[in-house]
DNA sequence: TAGAGTAATGGCACTCGGTGCCGAATGGAA
DNA sequence: TTCCATTCGGCACCGAGTGCCATTACTCTA
């Protein structure tokens, strides 16, 4: 289940730099495995389809499969690990004296910012992620990554340890943000999501004005 | 894995005021497995126990711990459905006119508090749900539930539908708060749950100080 | 052009979680 | 004792995921 560190080599690209001399060349791509699997998702729903049903659909080996992807739960994932590194860049790219909480307010919504021409194409992955039990369940293991990275901005800004009990609380609570956003997202086409968010993250802090700060 | 609806019937109880007529009684409970189970998790590892060594160890089939427990998953969390309607109750019960999030607070604290002699236990117990991988991900379905129950109680106070965004976002940065005060305690022995709950609240609430809320 | 080296493939067998089915065991009530 | 309800647990089956390993395809070099 824990994504090992050889996937992170395997999965995500040649690494750049990699030689590759030789060899025989992958069959297929991830991309591609993506795609097969989601028109199945499509027509007879995730749990539905089995891995065989995927491998069969593409034309490789059931084992081959599992070269691509960790698990069948980590096929709407993308490349989402690769993606934190954005993120990351992006948090510190605010100038220091901006607060702390509109910067991750204005970050959240960029990371979460697709090209208008996909996002049919991430609805349709957020809906499995959000949607279907067993990938609900497995995206915790993913947000644990992202968290991380707002932890240690906010842990950076506080200048307190990345695991004390702020920057975590903060890192959870802008994932909860998200999450509500992204569920309000799915549930009406016409809502634009950065604004669902930014939303969000004022009605949080709203809410909490006239609590007691002491 | 949608745990369904016979086993809230069937886990949670003789469901008071059943008849129970006749029939072979249950040659084991779910607490006395739960503690088999842990006797073994402590010994191997989550992991590492199978649902066989669990049903040997406790003497019954491997099918009938499948009656017990509806998932080798969810052996950790007890009775947690049921302490729902606790919550329920309670966040009901604070006077309308103390400021919603005070409420929240307070509910939250109470609904995690637990009496000293339980303490080690559930140190335990919460040490498997927030760190074994599979445990991690299978809990976000349990926490669903619980968010369900802070978001109606919140959209009734601002008056809004239980799915709008503020009740689920609020539900969601209130989990967000349980979970991170958890792994705190977990850390350091020496911590009191309920300070932390009630710390990790009012530090989110100051972060947004100086947020703008229009 | 014939290797030699390298990397991906995919079949096989296996483990483990989880489920449907069904006969056997158990205990209360008539 | 008989009937009924309920639990037990074996059996067969499914699907996800993994270790092993021979095979295939590709590139580079002698």
């Amino acid at each position: 289940m824990a994504l090992g560190a050889e996937w992170k080599a395997r999965l995500y690209g040649n690494d750049s730099a990699t030689p590759a001399r030789g060899g025989r060349k992958p069959v297929t791509s991830r991309a591609e495995l993506e795609h097969v699997a989601f028109d199945l998702f499509a027509a007879q729903g995730f749990e539905a389809t089995t891995v065989d049903d995927i491998a069969r659909a593409a034309g490789i080996g059931r084992r081959t499969f599992f070269r691509y992807f960790p698990s069948k739960n980590d096929i709407p994932w993308g490349a989402f690990d690769e993606q934190l590194d954005q993120l990351r860049t992006d948090l510190r790219a605010y100038p220091v004296d901006q607060p702390l909480m509109d910067v991750v307010r204005a970050a959240l919504v960029d990371f979460n910012r697709v090209p208008a021409a996909e996002v049919p194409w991430h609805r349709r992955r957020m809906a499995l992620i959000l949607q279907v039990p067993a990938l609900q369940a497995h995206s915790t293991l993913r947000y644990a990554n992202w968290r991380q990275v707002v932890a240690e901005f906010v842990a950076e800004r506080l200048d307190q340890p990345v695991d004390a009990l702020g920057p975590q609380t903060i890192a959870y609570a802008t994932l909860g943000v998200a999450l509500a956003s992204y569920e309000q997202w799915l549930r009406d086409e016409s809502q634009d999501l950065a604004a669902l968010m930014a939303a969000a993250m004022t009605g949080l802090a709203e809410s909490f004005t006239g609590v007691r700060t002491t």
